[in-house]
DNA sequence: TGCCAGGCCGGGT
DNA sequence: ACCCGGCATGGC
């Protein structure tokens, strides 16, 4: 995939920040409408924590409309910000320090952040060695039978860490955030809900007998 | 026009 | 442990 489209540079974001805030805004969203968001963001010069915990719900809401669902996530970032300010001093580098599995746990216990989300946010802002699975990934993975219909998010995550784990652990982590980055590239190109098949996907190629 | 997009929560079985 | 409705905008 690399050799083919390149090393993808993800995610979208200038800062950890930026990413964390992206990582809750594109939940079950295009990303288009998650960049306008941030751009609102940007302009009202609140892309910072404390400055956008200072903000009130309902014109935190009203910044990020164009990303859909403005109420709930207004509510989510609030309540990550507020993890983040209060109990971290408003320092990324507290709230992920720790063991992979803890500082996943602490950003859990968030209401609004689900595995994904905590997932995108300890791989690409946090340095921390956990595998993405997106709606990309379960399509991608389910088309070419490489899991069942049921496999869940931890079931699919394991089968990926486990198998994406055969490099020096140095390159681990550009080689995961890469590697997300190319499954989406495929999904949005090849393997979108309304074909019935990946028809033309290049991992068709990869598999034992096309 | 309708379907889709890089989920998650809360309430009900 | 699942299943479902709700949440909302912009693009094709």
């Amino acid at each position: 995939m690399r050799a083919s489209h390149g090393h993808q540079r993800w995610w979208p974001g200038d800062t950890p920040f930026e990413v964390c805030i992206g990582a809750i805004l594109t939940q079950n969203t295009a990303w288009t409408n998650v960049e306008r968001a941030i751009a609102n963001l940007k302009a009202a010069a609140v892309l910072e924590p404390r400055r956008m915990f200072a903000l009130s719900e309902e014109q935190l809401a009203e910044l990020i409309r164009p990303a859909g669902y403005f109420n709930v996530k207004a509510r989510r970032l609030r309540a990550f910000l507020r993890v983040l300010v209060v109990d971290h001093q408003g320092d990324l580098r507290r709230l992920f320090c720790g063991e992979t599995a803890q500082v996943s746990a602490r950003l859990l216990a968030i209401k609004g952040i689900g595995p994904e989300t905590a997932d995108s946010m300890l791989l690409y802002a946090g340095g921390h060695l956990s595998f993405v699975i997106d709606a990309y990934t379960r399509r991608i993975f389910l088309r070419h039978r490489w899991c069942g219909a049921s496999e869940g998010y931890q079931e699919l995550q394991a089968l990926c860490q486990a198998t994406l784990n055969q490099k020096p652990p140095s390159k681990l982590l550009d080689y995961w955030q890469d590697y997300h980055a190319q499954l989406v590239r495929i999904g949005k190109d090849y393997c979108r809900p309304r074909f019935a098949r990946c028809a033309h996907c290049p991992l068709r190629a990869l598999l034992p007998g096309g």
